[in-house]
DNA sequence: GCAAGAATGTTGTCATTGACAACAATTGGG
DNA sequence: CCCAATTGTTGTCAATGACAACATTCTTGC
């Protein structure tokens, strides 16, 4: 499908200063997402030195919150899949991050907690993501970054 | 990896209320992407009569409000690489909405424009997003949404 | 003018992510 | 006790972003 015609005059090879959006300026899902691609580009640059994820973390961090849970209720939680979760996990476990035992209470699932070495990832983790959220406040200004916060906190 | 070995007791099995997500309350990212997620589901839902997502969307408004640039120009505009928008690009062509002509000014560049079929499909296109926006802001609130909008707005 | 380097569009490959379906094992309700 | 639901798992597919390579075509330095 190369049908490349001859082009009218109207090109506009016109000055420098970039194109405009258009209507795009009006739909808070395009800059929505723009901020969380460089939100999370500057934390997987930041975190490279551990090699963590945001989804990673993101399952750390509540597995921290909630020690001992299943995994049903940390996919809830988190809004991602049983099969996405069960997938992260076998990842975090080979890292020997995480420890799943069979539940005290029911066969089928798994209590999720974080091991030693877990725990002490997890603090040079959040090391880094403390300096990673910082870069981020530098970003777009201290102020803007807690309104955004307070405005988004009210969805979970 | 399957080292499942027998729980201990604090399981806490407890109540209904759902888990925390502990210092993830702290993270601007984690929010952000969950309201995006939210809007990206809804606009594709919404467009779905259309079958248009939201890449094909944004590259769509960016032509109509930059007739005749090339790709690189439209690439740049959205943050997206060129090797994508090229994809995109022969997936709108095989639709007949877009036409490529080669470049008077450039013969490596091809200037891009809506086909008259673009412009009519562009018209039901906005429509529907139009609704999705109200959808959005009946989900947020309509205060709230604007002042995510004016806020984000200032980072292209 | 010309050679070297940059830009443009294209294709290929890879990793991440989300979505859906199927499955075995287990639980719980009627 | 049987049947539906739950849990964790695996497989597959589509969309997206990233990177590399390539042929063609400017553009710049000399």
């Amino acid at each position: 499908m190369r049908t490349v015609v001859k082009a009218a005059l109207d090109e506009w090879p016109g000055p420098k200063e970039g194109l405009g959006i258009g209507q795009l300026e009006n739909h808070l899902g395009y800059f929505l997402r723009r901020l969380q691609i460089w939100v999370f580009q500057d934390f997987i640059q930041t975190l490279r030195p551990m090699k963590v994820r945001p989804a990673q973390y993101s399952v750390l961090l509540v597995i921290e919150a909630n020690r001992g849970r299943s995994q049903a209720a940390i996919a809830q939680t988190l809004s991602i899949e049983r099969a996405r979760l069960a997938r992260l996990l076998h990842v975090l476990e080979r890292r020997r991050w995480i420890s799943r035992r069979a539940s005290a209470n029911d066969a089928r699932s798994h209590s999720l907690y974080l091991t030693k070495d877990g725990e002490k990832a997890l603090a040079q983790i959040k090391s880094l993501a403390k300096q990673h959220e910082a870069q981020l406040a530098a970003f777009i200004g201290q102020r803007r970054r807690q309104q955004l916060l307070d405005l988004l906190r009210e969805f979970g």
